[in-house]
Formats: C-alpha cells, structure tokens, sequence
DNA sequence: CTGAAAGCGCTAACAG
DNA sequence: CTGTTAGCGCTTTCAG
C-alpha cells in the first residue's frame, strides 16, 4: 500500500518558540556568528540537534546569496557524466562546499543551451558555482563563476578543461590505417560541440596523413547518443562497399555500432573494426570489450571542480586545462579480412 | 587568469519591467495559468526567452511547495550510487520531474543520520520527494515522500528496495565452499545497514551449511569503505592460519582486500580467492576481474525512482521491493591450493 | 547580547 | 483579464 507518511518540516521558527528565543537567535547561532551568550548557544544548539533541524537551501540562499553548494549541471546522468561526477565528489571532500548534481528536462528542447536555464533556476539560489558538462549554448557569463567540461565553444571566454580531441581522433584514426584499413568510416558527436568538430578534424587529418582520401560517403552523425547512432550506422554500414572499420567519436555510439554490424550480420572485429572515445566504464563491459581513446574522466571531473572552488575563492587559476588522450586496446579492432573487390 | 565574469540573475521583476506588466502576470505565463489574454502571454514568453528568465527554483518552492524535482540523496557519489543515479535517470525521463541528486558533507557526522539533514535542507522547498541511498538514521517519517534504497531498518515503515542479501551472502559463501575452500574470512561492511547484517548471517549460515565452523578471527569488518577495510584485511590476512577465501562485503572492499593480500605477497587468486558483491563496474574492470555477487543496480534506481513517482501522485504501488542477486564469475576466485599443515 | 522588522524572488488569493 | 497584497523561511541591519 501506499501511504505517504509525512512529517511537517520544522523551520527556524519552530526551533525559536521551542528554545524560548527569537528567530534570529537561531539564525546567529546556525551561522556561527557572534554576538550570543555561550549559555544560549550551547541550548539553542541542543534543541536544533533535537528537532533535527537543517536550514531550507531555498530560503538560506534565497536570502543570504550564499549556500556552500557547488553544482554540477548535466543533461543526463549516463555512464560520461557519471564519470565526471565521481571526480567531483573526491575533490570536493577537500573543500568545505556540498556538491549538487542536476539534471532537468532537457529532453524538451535538445540542443539549445539547456544549461542556462539550469544555472538559472540554481543559481543565486542554492549554488555559488558550477561546472556545467558539455554545455551547448554560446553564453559565455553567467549569474556564477562557472567551468565548463568539453564545451561548445571555441573561445577561451569559459574557463574549461577537455581532453585534445583533435589528437585522440588523429591517434585512433591512425591506428586503424596502422592496421591496414584504409576504407575507415566516422560516426560523428555533437555538432555544437568543439570536441566533435575537432575528432572530425583529426579523422580527416589522420586520413589524409596515411595517404588515405576522405569519403564523405562513410561519414555520419550520431550527436553522441546511442539511439541517435543507429540509423547513420547502418547507412553507412548498409553499403555495398562499406568501410571495414569505424572510429565512433564516443564509446555509446561505438557500440551501437557495434550491435547495428552484428544486426547486419558482420563480425567485429573480423568483418569491420571499431573504436571509440572515451573510455567509460561500458566500454571495457561490453560484450566484445571496446578499443578506444580514453578519457581521464575522473580527472577531468575532480579538476574542474578544483578550478571552480579556487576561481570562487578569488585565486589564480589556469583556466584553459587540455588534459591528453591514450589508446587502449582491446578487442573491437583487427586488420582487415582481404576480401573480394 | 581568474576572472570571475558574472552577470546579475534576471529575475521575474526584471521581466515584468521590461514586458511592461506585474510581477503577477509574468508568474501566470510561467506556470501556464489562464486567465492572461493570448497576446500579453506571447508577449510575456518572448521577453523571458530573450532575456534567458527561468524561476529560481529556490524561491518558487518557498513559495509553492512543489518544484517538480525528485532529489536523490547520497551519501557521496561513489560507485554504487552512481550506478543507481543512472537508472534514475532512466527512469526519470518518463516522467514531469527533473533529478537532482545530493551529495552533503558527510564527512562531518559520519554513520549519523546525514540522510535527515540532507532532506531537511532540501524538502518543503527544492524537491517534491527523494530516493534515499544507503539511509543510516533511524527515522521513519520525513517532510516529503520518500523511498530508501538498501536502508538501515528491519522494518518495514519505509517504502524500500534492495536486494536478498541474505541470499547473496549464502550463495557467494557456498560457491567458496564448493571450489573446495574451508577457512573463508568474511570481511563485513556498515553494520548499521541491514544489508550487511543479513550478509553476514549469510555467510555463517553457508559455513554452517558447509559444515565448516565459524572462526571469528576470520571476521572482519569495513564499513563498505575501502579506506576502512585495509587495516581489518591486513589483520585477517597476517594470521598464521589466514584463511584461503574472503568473502567481501561489497567490491570496493574486495578489490581493497586483494591490494593487501598482494602488498602481503600472495597471489590472488592462487593463494588466495576473494569474492566481492554489488558488481559496480570497478569490479570487471580491476586488474584481477572480480567474482562476485551482482546487484542489479541500474533497475533498483530505476525501480526506486518510479516508485517515488507514483508514491506522489497517489497511487498504489509495493512498498517493499525485493531484487534476487546472481553470481558473476570472473577470475579473483579458485581452488585451494595444497599447502603443508 | 538579543529581538523586531525588512526583504530575498516568487506564488496565491483577492480586488478591480 | 490584470495588478495589488501578503507572506514562504531565512539573514541582516538596527534598536534596545
């Protein structure tokens, strides 16, 4: 059965009548100011841990512009930004914030800088900073002093920290052409995205490098997301003569590959070889365990959380952090079969 | 550099001003009230979307009660939680609520009710209901809806999901057993949490079962916490009859046990088998791939998070949520090796 | 040292 | 249909 069971919250108020003082005793006394007799300190003090009261973030911050919570604003909670979150929750033990993760909506409007509503509706209530992952608009200031993770832009207006993207995608490319394929497909990220824009760069580079021509026939675009993933996949895929390897611009994307081939009948890595980027724990999980550019995500997440709290408290920080990629290989990627022409 | 841009919030007055209505009206559009004429509402819109507006969620719970946020409540964003906030978030896209999960200073009071004081900080304003993790205080009855994942309480006063520990604990004890072990350690995690008590009783009543008896110098406990389960490891493991097997209460205390029995000289799992629980992805993915007990984790947070939902909005829904575990065989478990009495 | 009072940004009656 | 008014729970002057 159902039954809500509910409490009334107990406010500041309350705690006030029960203790025999006024309210704004209670708030000096919460807040450590001073100004209040160690008697009643100590009493008021009691009856709080009594009544377990907490201050409502809500109205502490909407008052006092001031919470001690950082945020960190995502789209979703998927295995990246989890990542990311977990490095932010080691860091900030060193620090004397609360960490705060949120996720809105953001399935109404896709790709337009759902972020800002975010750090608008927390902001100036509730958070003092936030590190916003793979933020999508072009704002560059905000009501708080923010880090982005793997931004949009190409500016260095945001203090960020990201991975070299364009080398990861040059890496990853060129070791398929190492292999010895040279009909090597991309299944692009995030349009907006600098990360997406700069592997493309580096997969056409790369390419050309190995003396390899660009066909535009064997590109396509999964905006990071598995379900996005599929039907440029198996395009691509679905072609006579289709590429016997693929670098996916994230893992998600790369295992969808992954089951779209297997779908089309091929074997990987025998038939067709894939490689990713990122390197979340799914990659390593999956079934047929995933080659792929990895990312130092927990890293990346206890860095910016570091840079925020220093930007916050009015330190000097490097505000433009480039963090390198590495391969690692596993069992997704193979030369190419000699095949028929 | 660190400079600290940041623009001043925009707030509903501003908007009002600059669309030339009351505060009141700009409030209605917000929340799609009616009684405001098409044209003012466009109007109305378009300034907020111009000037980037959202309601400061911290201010609009203060006020209305209701947010449309579901709160997640974690002790720290580890593993474990993480692995649930992605079923959450899963789960949450089906439904008119946005997630937020929290993370406060634990590290103050540890085992002490933190869950009540995140709540108090974050109900009757910020969040409709939370999904509580691993909750260690012994209330009952909070300010707003709440359902527990793997709480502290033999009882049933709280809606809850979790996993037969018991079980678990039995079967990972017995599968020990039947590779032919007979002195299997057991190292124990937070024995506040029921979780760990009916591990526990598992892990006797499989011994048992074994017809092996149970030595309590074998017995160990971690709190779940890798820092925490070092010392106890290296006590259990220094014996002169160290045992041949642990049993861990979860991976991150297994994956802690077999760093102290290689720092110890022995070989995992020649000398020494260790078997894990929850299976986070840490499992699989540490140099010596962890047997152990999965936990379906990703749909308890699923499972927790649509209960919370329709626990809101009134309906009837199973209260107490019990998930079978399954043994996951991987490579940190083995015979017993012969060895000289 | 302590309390009264004002007001943070918002919503909910209630008048107009 | 629209604006005025009164707080939500808290912090912060400012008098006592």
């Amino acid at each position: 059965m159902a039954t809500v069971n509910t409490t009334a919250r107990v406010t500041m108020a309350d705690v006030a009548q029960a203790a025999g003082v006024s309210v704004a005793t209670v708030s000096k006394v919460v807040n450590n100011k001073d100004g209040i007799s160690p008697a009643r300190t100590a009493h008021v003090r009691r009856i709080i841990d009594e009544m377990g009261y907490a201050a409502s973030l809500g109205a502490q911050s909407l008052r006092s512009r001031s919470t001690g919570v950082l945020g960190m604003l995502v789209a979703e909670f998927e295995p990246f930004s989890t990542e990311l979150l977990k490095g932010a929750s080691r860091a900030i033990k060193a620090t004397e914030y609360e960490l705060l993760a949120y996720s809105g909506r953001s399935h109404s409007a896709p790709e337009d800088g759902w972020e800002r509503r975010h750090l608008a509706r927390l902001s100036g209530a509730l958070i003092d900073g936030a590190v916003i992952v793979t933020p999508s608009g072009t704002e560059t200031i905000f009501p708080v002093p923010v880090v982005a993770i793997d931004p949009h832009l190409d500016t260095d207006a945001l203090p960020t920290v990201r991975c070299n993207s364009y080398d990861g995608a040059f890496q990853a490319t060129s070791y398929l052409a190492e292999l010895g394929h040279t009909k090597i497909g991309y299944l692009g990220g995030r349009s907006d995205l600098k990360s997406s824009q700069e592997r493309e760069l580096g997969y056409r580079d790369a390419l050309l490098n190995a003396g390899i021509a660009v066909n535009d026939a064997y590109i396509g675009q999964g905006d990071y997301l598995p379900e996005a993933s599929q039907a440029p996949a198996r395009e691509i895929l679905s072609r006579e003569d289709r590429p016997t390897a693929i670098f996916a611009a994230n893992d998600l994307s790369a295992i969808e590959v992954i089951k779209v081939a297997e779908e089309l009948g091929l074997n990987v890595p025998r038939d067709l070889s894939v490689i990713g980027f990122d390197n979340v724990p799914e990659a390593a999980l999956f079934r047929i365990p995933l080659t792929t550019m990895a990312q130092p995500l927990g890293e990346m997440g206890e860095i910016a959380l570091n840079m925020l709290a220093k930007i916050i408290s009015g330190e000097e920080v490097e505000t433009q952090v480039l963090l390198p990629v590495e391969l690692v290989v596993r069992d997704s990627c193979a030369p190419p079969q000699h095949r028929a022409q």
